[in-house]
DNA sequence: CTCCCGAATGATAGCGCTACCATAAGAGCG
DNA sequence: CGCTCTTATGGTAGCGCTATCATTCGGGAG
């Protein structure tokens, strides 16, 4: 009798399928995609040697098939409009891996001016069925014509922002007043007394949340508060200007926390720029740890967020959502806040004796 | 005589298929899957009407299923270390873009230091079935141990960077040489005479194209070159050396020109440090059109790549000259330059008057 | 001891598309 | 007019996986 020879047709990459660990597990191939899907009623022991059997044979589910057959080759849109570069290059990377693992696609569209959004552009794009969900990083995330557009195309979207605006979505974020107050402390702990603050564009929950977290650190130590804050913009313009007006005080700051590294950066060019050294003269520290904070010399203490698995936690969000709704309950509601870091560089230092 | 219904089942996403397209047009599918992959064979008449009818109908093929049919869910590695993040953020949305169309999948792997390629992690990475082909942006598109990694494994592999070390190779570029001969002669035009130029690290390719291109320019114009160039290495510290060197001379250039957007940078804040009004007193352009450009102020006077474009014709190159070895014929070896662009901002102006 | 029920597993039939071969319809030729 | 040879098209059989339903089996209720 004839054994079966396991002959590759011509077609096949001759890759391991899901047929070959059935085999050699001595299971169905049904059992085996039960355990790569984690479904429930699966004996133990069962699972285990599924497992082992897929390690073994280094085993990987092919995607496309998975798509083809579960019938949902998810398209996922990505709106960016102009966030710093390098945190959209971060943001890029984290959703990329998250989106292969989940066999999902990303779509990744520009939306330059808040003109578009208005004309309805982005609903049109995505509502065509280009995208079964959206994911929004900042600043994007707070522009309610785009939110209100794509709650009315009834399309799920995870916002990646600091404030919850839509009570109906899905959010991932990070502390931002924690942070801000950890780096309050951090400068105090330096032995800084007068210290001030740029905040961002007060438009920006982003931006409030961190001047709420500065004040509390500084009221926490007995600081005054009231004449640290100076207004910025979240730009490298706004942060020029607001570095003239605090240097230019009588009693000028001896360490300056802005509300993001743009303007920080601006900050030690003004300092440069008058003569002072930093941080042996001023102490500069800025938020985000996007590029400027590595390019420029000396390199910045600031906050750093994990931008990239932000993006890999809200593409996971969104697809936990999508999957929900399929199954028929509703839509879920959930917010996810992801841990920063305090990058103590070279920036930073103790105050001059006096 | 019972109709057949065309009952969707209940799998389906409902969508469109090639049959619904086929059925529509009178033809069968394989007829319709030929015109959509232009293959020859087909009336010109046929062909027409089965387009006419993917549009009517706003068909668009299901990836993943042509994918699996095909047997060619490629996966593509993009390698990358450490450019500019604005460079990768625009590099992965181009790579990222072009790759939704071809149905193809990014595998990004960063690649930290030269050690790992030393070690072979590389190799271990994407010999690994990881990948079929690997994109190599800048600099690791320079990096002798990575390409003859990754040649002993026969991957193929586009490059995207300024020279073809490997003659075997894919490689997509701009045209380094005519794109600095441009700025140094938009410079001239200007009025300018003292023009000096920063190199960037005389180990990549780019760099010494770019000082090429600014000799030949400089001479065409009938200007002495031995004394305009000062080397720099790409960062923004060596900016920082380099400017001071140039500006400390009896006789300063008007215009810097830096062979990168970080050097300008640094050229920038030298200037400013010294009271220097940029473009009043000193002209300084940069290289590249990275977030540095536009993040300062004033903004810089640059070289733009196309960087999206160049990340997409690298991908369809590498997905073109895979098809070709699949289909038995060897690898091709193909070079692409795409058009840069010079644009003007702030940062540049004429002379002042003596 | 039978009967029923749920848990574990298997068999089957596609998902939407394309490789491969079969067929049909001309085209050219002796 | 029969024959080969090309060119346009169709039929069929999967690609690797999962939804769905069928089957098996152990055990507690009656």
């Amino acid at each position: 009798m004839a054994i079966p020879i396991h002959k590759p047709s011509r077609r096949s990459r001759g890759s391991i399928t899901i047929e070959d660990v059935a085999r050699e597990a001595g299971v169905s191939a049904m059992t085996v995609s039960r355990v790569i899907n984690k479904e429930r009623n699966v004996r133990e022991e069962t699972r285990k040697s599924v497992l082992e059997t897929i390690e073994r044979l280094n085993y990987s589910p092919n995607t496309a098939a998975r798509n083809l057959a579960a019938g949902e080759a998810t398209h996922i849109g990505l709106l960016y409009s102009n966030p710093s570069a390098a945190y959209l290059s971060q943001f890029l990377v984290g959703a990329l891996e998250a989106a292969r693992k989940s066999g999902s696609h990303l779509v990744i569209e520009p939306c330059e001016s808040e003109d578009e959004v208005e004309q309805g552009e982005v609903g049109r794009r995505f509502a065509n069925a280009e995208a079964e969900g959206v994911i929004l990083p900042p600043p994007l995330s707070e522009s309610v014509p785009i939110l209100t557009e794509l709650a009315l195309a009834n399309t799920p979207v995870v916002t990646v922002a600091m404030g919850k605006l839509h009570p109906n979505a899905l959010n991932v974020r990070i502390d931002d007043y924690a942070a801000a107050k950890e780096m309050t402390e951090y400068l105090i702990g330096l032995g800084h007394r007068r210290i001030a603050l740029i905040t961002g564009n007060p438009h920006h929950i982003a931006a409030t949340e961190r001047q709420r977290g500065f004040r509390a650190a500084m009221e926490g130590a007995g600081l005054p508060t009231n004449e640290a804050v100076e207004q910025g913009f979240f730009t490298y313009r706004s942060g020029l200007d607001a570095a003239e007006k605090l240097l230019n005080r009588k009693v000028p700051p001896t360490a300056i926390f802005a509300s993001n590294d743009d303007m920080a950066a601006a900050v030690v060019s003004v300092a440069h720029r008058r003569g002072l050294d930093v941080p042996g003269d001023l102490t500069v520290v800025g938020f985000d740890d996007t590029s400027p904070a590595t390019t420029l010399w000396p390199e910045l203490t600031t906050i750093r967020q994990p931008v990239s698995a932000m993006a890999a936690a809200a593409l996971e969000l969104l697809l936990a959502d999508l999957r929900h709704r399929r199954s028929g309950s509703g839509g879920l509601s959930q917010e996810m806040v992801l841990d920063h870091e305090l990058v103590i560089r070279e920036s930073s230092g103790p105050p001059k004796k006096p």
